[in-house]
DNA sequence: CCAGAATGCGAGCGACCTCTCGCTTTTGTC
DNA sequence: GACAAAAGCGAGAGGTCGCTCGCATTCTGG
């Protein structure tokens, strides 16, 4: 198979020059401040291209639809949070503390989203799109394994739909508490992150009291 | 000061007919379920004039603008929520204990939001504009400081930003407890409630543990 | 019963948004 | 330097949406 044009609809559509690169990561940049601000259904294409600097037109050398400018920021930051944080919630040594792994996970988490914050304002609005809703989708459903599995090696006596609902309860405190720590700036913003390790361990801590070779640690507010 | 034409602003623009009311409470319901399943921005007044059976300019002929009709109908749901439970965070008995205390306010507010799905859609938006950001604001700082009191009493000795934080906290828990629920039906639906008590219960308890008659009460799992 | 007000209609205006198209300018290659 | 491809421009086509306006119909008070 000759790679004659007909084949452009697979990996590299066209032949881009290194000017191209750097505008469409200028772009990206530019779509990501504007979806910030005004989340993605109201932020407009020519707002994006304003913001970057270049024309309409311009825009639309580099990305088919507006959609497309979503999908692309999304993947991107997808494979940097794999790249960077991808064993967050991985390795399940079951002889670690709750408070440990719990503070690990919520750190590195909570870490890529104060980077970038485009991702929540991706992720948590209800007003995008198909496409971008599925990216959603397959994101939270992995989350949720992940969880459920980290879970499932911490309480191995619990029913699948118990399981389930915890692990949902958790992606979702998580998400509550990502919300207020956004919203807040140095030490409030830290206090933040404490308070959320604290609710999440509480949550937990009854259900992995049985475990062995663990002792009862109760400190009321952060020492 | 006669009531002239130029008074129209205040209270009554103009008398309405029986059928008018009624036109009126149909609009609603109808902008309701438009504003329940594509958000407000995304929801077209022609699209609510036709789910109410009217033509557009009927619609215009209740409400000035599309963000009247959100503004009325956030209106209509805040009244109905004070007028049933609006002692819900009010009474502070200090002998109440923690898990009654959580436990009914859990119970008075998600069961107004089942009943009512559109005030969620209406105060969780991120696309609101204006005057019902306003509105969601008024709210969530009411609430705010109802929770804010409720937990002062019940935490006397408590720095005034902590108590805030914890306020918070328990607010935005709170509200992912409730998206999670209004996700589920039935008996999944009770148990997600029951999770969120039990957050909520076991973020509290070790403030409050200090508190003279109270013994220790761990039930790992719903009884 | 009738005058005037309230209700109801729906084509269409203006504003805005996404995306296109013809064109010029810049870049890489021989 | 010549030439093709890529990059860049901006007016505007085409479409949607909020909202208006002139006119028809129904109600209500005197």
């Amino acid at each position: 198979m000759p790679d004659t044009a007909e084949n452009q609809a697979k990996e590299q559509p066209r032949r881009r020059q290194a000017r191209g690169e750097r505008r469409i990561a200028q772009l990206l940049e530019a779509a990501a401040s504007v979806f910030c601000t005004t989340g993605y259904t109201a932020a407009s294409t020519n707002a994006i291209a304003r913001e970057a600097g270049v024309s309409p037109g311009t825009l639309y050398q580099f990305f088919p639809n507006k959609e497309a400018i979503a999908i692309e920021l999304g993947d991107r930051l997808m494979h940097q949070m794999r790249d960077a944080y991808g064993e967050a919630l991985a390795p399940v040594d079951p002889a670690t503390p709750l408070e440990e792994a719990v503070g690990s996970a919520v750190d590195r988490f909570i870490a890529f989203n104060c980077e970038h914050p485009v991702f929540f304002a991706l992720m948590h609005g209800p007003d995008v799109p198909g496409r971008i809703a599925e990216e959603h989708d397959a994101l939270h459903t992995t989350l949720l394994a992940r969880v459920e599995a980290l879970l499932s090696s911490l309480l191995p006596d619990t029913s699948p739909a118990d399981l389930a609902r915890t692990s949902r309860m958790c992606l979702g405190l998580y998400k509550a508490g990502l919300e207020l720590t956004l919203g807040h700036e140095g030490a409030e913003r830290e206090a933040y992150v404490q308070e959320l390790k604290n609710v999440l361990v509480r949550y937990l801590e009854p259900l992995v009291g049985e475990r062995p070779g663990r002792e009862e640690a109760s400190s009321p507010r952060t020492p």
